[in-house]
RNA sequence: GCCGUUGUAACUCAGUUGGCAGAGUAUCUGAUUCGUAAUCAGAAAGUCGGAGGUUCGAUUCCUCUCAACGGCACCA
C-alpha cells in the first residue's frame, strides 16, 4: 500500500505504483488537465514519474512559481532544438533556467547574430505547435557517451563522463531531438506556450572557466502568459530609463571619458551629491565612535608583500617606479591603518579602536568588467578597521550591523539580505585560525540577532565575511556593505597591544564598509530614486523662477535667503514663459520650484511646487524657508 | 582579459552602393514680459573614435588600435 499525503493533509492510498498523471486524474479531471509536473517530498518530477513509495505529493500547475522554472527550462530545450534544426553544424552544451528566463550555450564556428533571432523564434513557435512529448529515458553511460560522440556532440559526451558513477544518465526526447538532461520537464512542448523572446547574445566560457574555449550563449526570457512577458519587458524599459549612466549625463552629475577609463569626472551637481552622502556618513561614524584618518596614496610594494596582497593581487595593482623603488598606488587601506595603529604603544584600554578613512583607492580592474560607476578603477571606500580583542567581536559586530541598517534605511532601502561567506580555497592563515574566525563571526551575528544565508567559499583571503545586500526600488539586489573578521593581517603586519596582564597581545581587525564605494553607491542611489532624490540628498533642491523681470529684485532676495540657510537653490530669471521653466526644471527632477510673480513679491510669499505634484502651496517666505531648512536635515 | 556589437554636432539619431555631411533637441542672437510641463524668428555648430594602408579621391573599403555597450571570467 502506498500512502500519498497531499498539501491539504488528505491521504491517497494506492495498492500499486502510480504515475503523477494518474494521481492528478484521480483527484479530478480539471486538475489533470492543468497538471504540469509533480513535487515528491519537495522535489520536482515529471508528471509521468512513477511513485513507488509513501511521500508528500503536490501537483504543480501553471499557478505555481515552480512551474515557471520548468517552463523556462523547456524553453531552453526548444530553443536548442530550433537552433540545431536551423544550423545543424551547431553543438549543444548546457541550457538552464535562470531568473526571468533561460539561456543555452552553443558551440559553433560562425558566430550567431541577433539577425538570426527572428528565424530561431519562429522555429521555436513551430516546435511548440508540434506539441512534442518530452520523453524521459535512462541510458547506460556507455550508450549515452557513444550516442553523443557519434553525433559529434563532444561537449555532451564530456558532461556525461563527469556524472558520478552512482547517478543515472537521463535522456529527454522531444520528437526526433534528444538531449542529456536531469529534468524534469513539462509533459510536452505545447505546454510551453509562446510567451518567450530571445534577448541577447553573449560569449561564455565552457564550464565557466576562462581557460576553456568560449561558447556562444543565447539568452531568452519566458513567461506563463502574455501579460507577464509584457510586464517584464516594461520593467526592462523602466530600468533602462533609470540607468545611472544615462541619468548621470542628463542630470549633469558626472561623466566618464576615453582618456580615463574606469574613473569618474564629477560635475558640480554630482560632486554636491557625493559630498552630501559623505557628510552624512561622516556624521554617522563620528556618533558611532570612529576616528577619521587619512593615509598615503603611494606605498612601497614591500608593505603589500608583507600584507600578502602582492602575492594575490599584484596584477591588479598600479605600480610606479622611482629611484629604484617600486611604489604601488594603494588598492585598499587596511595595511596603512595598521601602520597608524603601530605608532606608539597601544593598550587594551585603547580597544576597540575604530579607524575610518574615506580611502581613495585604485585597482586595475579588467577592461571588460568596467561598468559606469558600478565598477570603476578609481574609487573611494567608506572604509574602517576596528582593532579589538576577541571578546569584543560580538559587540562590535552587533553595533556595526545596527549602524549599517540605519544607514540603509535613511537611503530608502528597507529590504536587506545578509550573506555569510566562509573560507575560500586560496587563503592565508592556518585552519585553526579560520576555525576561530568563522566561529567568532557566527557567534557575533547570531548574538546580534540577524539572519543570514551561507555563501560557501566566498570569504576574503584573510578572513570570513558578512556581506550585506540591499534590494532597490525595482527589485534588483546590490551587494554593498561588508564586515570581515581578520586574525591574519595583525599577525603579518605585527600589530600588538599591551593587555591587562602587561603582556603583548594581537588585536583582531574587523574590516568593514557600509556603502562600499561612494561611486558605486551613488550609482545605486541614482537608479533607486530614478534621479528623483529626496530633498535632503538632492544636489539642486530649489529653483527660484520668475514670471516677469519686474520681480527679479524680490527673487534675488528669496534666493540669497535660501542660500544663507545652506539650501541648494538656483535662479531661473530668464525671459521665458513660466510653463517653459516648469517643464524644464521638472524634467531635471529638481524637488522644488518656487514661482515668483507680482503677487508673491507684493505679499512676501512664495508659490511652491513640488516635483510630481500638481498643486502649488503659497507660503510666507519666512515659513517656507524654515520648513525647507528642516526638511533638508539629514534623516 | 575573452566573445559579440557599436563609435557621425553637446545629446538622440539619419546618411554616404567611395565624390561639398543631415534632422530634432540643446546652445547663441533678436523679438516677446507672459501665472504652473515646450512663444516666434534667425545663426553657429563636425579631423564622421584614433593611426596606418588601398585609391585621382576614404566618414564609407582593408589592417591595427582605443573606448563604450551586452555577456563571460575576475572582484582584496
Amino acid at each position: 500500500m502506498i500512502n500519498l499525503t497531499l498539501p491539504d493533509g488528505q491521504i491517497k492510498q494506492y495498492n500499486k505504483p502510480v504515475t503523477g498523471e494518474f494521481v492528478a486524474e484521480d483527484i479530478g479531471s480539471g486538475l489533470a488537465k492543468a497538471a504540469l509536473a509533480i513535487k515528491v517530498d519537495g522535489l520536482m518530477k515529471d508528471l509521468s514519474f512513477i511513485i513507488e513509495k509513501d511521500c508528500n505529493l503536490s501537483i504543480v500547475t501553471a499557478k505555481d512559481d515552480d512551474a515557471l522554472d520548468l517552463l523556462r527550462h523547456d524553453a531552453a530545450h526548444v530553443m536548442a532544438q530550433a537552433v540545431q534544426e536551423l544550423f545543424p553544424e551547431t553543438q549543444v552544451t548546457i541550457g538552464p533556467s535562470i531568473e526571468n528566463g533561460y539561456y543555452y550555450d552553443f558551440a559553433r564556428e560562425k558566430p550567431f547574430s541577433t539577425d538570426d533571432f527572428d528565424a530561431i523564434e519562429e522555429k521555436m513557435m513551430s516546435i511548440v505547435d508540434r506539441d512534442l512529448k518530452f520523453i524521459r529515458e535512462v541510458w547506460s553511460r556507455d550508450r549515452a557517451i557513444k550516442f553523443f560522440n557519434d553525433k559529434g556532440e563532444v561537449y555532451k559526451a564530456e558532461l556525461i563522463e563527469a556524472i558520478p558513477m552512482n547517478e543515472d544518465v537521463t535522456i529527454y526526447k522531444q520528437g526526433e531531438w534528444t538531449d542529456l538532461c536531469r529534468g524534469p520537464h513539462l509533459p510536452s512542448t505545447g505546454k510551453l506556450g509562446k510567451n518567450f523572446k530571445l534577448m541577447k547574445l553573449a560569449g561564455a566560457y565552457w564550464r565557466g572557466d576562462s581557460n576553456n574555449e568560449m561558447l556562444q550563449r543565447i539568452y531568452g526570457t519566458a513567461w506563463a502568459d502574455k501579460k507577464q512577458l509584457k510586464n517584464y519587458l516594461t520593467m526592462l524599459e523602466e530600468a533602462e530609463k533609470r540607468d545611472h549612466r544615462r541619468l548621470g549625463r542628463e542630470m549633469d552629475l558626472f561623466h566618464i571619458q576615453e582618456e580615463a577609463p574606469g574613473a569618474a569626472f564629477w560635475h558640480p551637481k554630482g560632486w554636491k551629491l557625493y559630498r552630501t552622502v559623505q557628510d552624512y556618513i561622516r556624521k554617522k561614524l563620528e556618533i558611532a565612535g570612529y576616528h577619521e584618518v587619512n593615509t598615503p596614496q603611494l606605498v612601497n610594494k614591500s608593505l603589500w608583500e608583507d600584507s600578502g596582497h602582492w602575492d594575490k593581487f599584484r596584477e591588479a595593482m598600479f605600480v610606479t617606479e622611482t629611484e629604484d623603488k617600486s611604489l604601488a598606488i594603494k588598492p585598499m587601506n587596511c595595511p596603512c591603518h595598521v601602520q597608524i595603529f603601530r605608532q606608539g604603544t597601544k593598550s587594551y584600554r585603547d580597544l576597540p579602536l575604530r579607524m575610518a578613512e574615506f580611502g581613495s583607492c585604485h585597482r586595475n580592474e579588467p577592461s571588460g568588467s568596467l561598468h559606469g560607476l558600478m565598477r570603476v578603477r578609481a574609487f573611494t571606500q567608506d572604509d574602517a578597521h576596528i582593532f579589538c580583542t576577541e571578546d569584543q567581536i560580538t559587540e562590535e559586530t552587533k553595533n556595526f550591523c545596527d549602524l549599517l541598517m540605519s544607514v540603509y534605511k535613511d537611503f530608502g532601502f528597507e529590504e536587506i539580505i545578509i550573506k555569510f561567506s566562509d573560507r575560500p580555497e586560496m587563503r592565508a592563515g592556518s585552519n585553526d585560525t579560520w576555525d576561530k574566525a568563522e566561529q567568532a563571526l557566527t557567534d557575533a551575528v547570531d548574538a546580534a540577532g540577524y539572519k543570514y544565508d551561507l555563501n560557501p567559499g566566498e570569504g576574503a583571503f584573510y578572513g570570513p565575511k558578512l556581506e550585506f545586500v540591499l534590494r532597490d526600488a525595482i527589485g534588483r539586489d546590490w551587494q554593498c556593505g561588508t564586515l570581515q573578521v581578520d586574525f591574519v593581517l595583525p599577525e603579518r603586519l605585527d600589530a600588538v597591544y599591551i593587555g591587562e596582564d602587561g603582556k603583548k597581545h594581537r588585536p583582531v581587525m574587523l574590516h568593514r564598509a557600509i556603502l562600499g564605494s561612494f561611486e558605486r553607491f551613488i550609482g545605486i542611489l541614482i537608479e533607486n530614486y530614478s534621479g528623483r532624490f529626496p530633498f535632503w540628498l538632492a544636489p539642486l533642491q530649489i529653483i527660484v523662477a520668475t514670471i516677469t523681470d519686474e520681480v527679479i529684485p524680490y527673487a534675488e532676495k528669496v534666493l540669497s535667503q535660501l542660500k544663507f540657510q545652506g539650501l541648494a537653490a538656483s535662479a531661473d530669471f530668464r525671459n521665458e514663459k513660466i510653463n517653459y521653466k516648469i517643464r524644464e526644471h521638472s524634467a531635471a527632477k529638481v524637488p522644488i520650484i518656487m514661482v515668483l510673480g507680482l503677487r508673491e513679491a507684493e505679499e512676501e510669499t512664495v508659490a511652491m511646487r513640488r516635483l510630481g505634484g500638481k498643486n502649488q502651496e503659497i507660503l510666507a517666505l519666512t515659513s517656507a524657508i524654515a520648513k525647507l531648512k528642516s526638511e533638508s536635515e539629514f534623516p
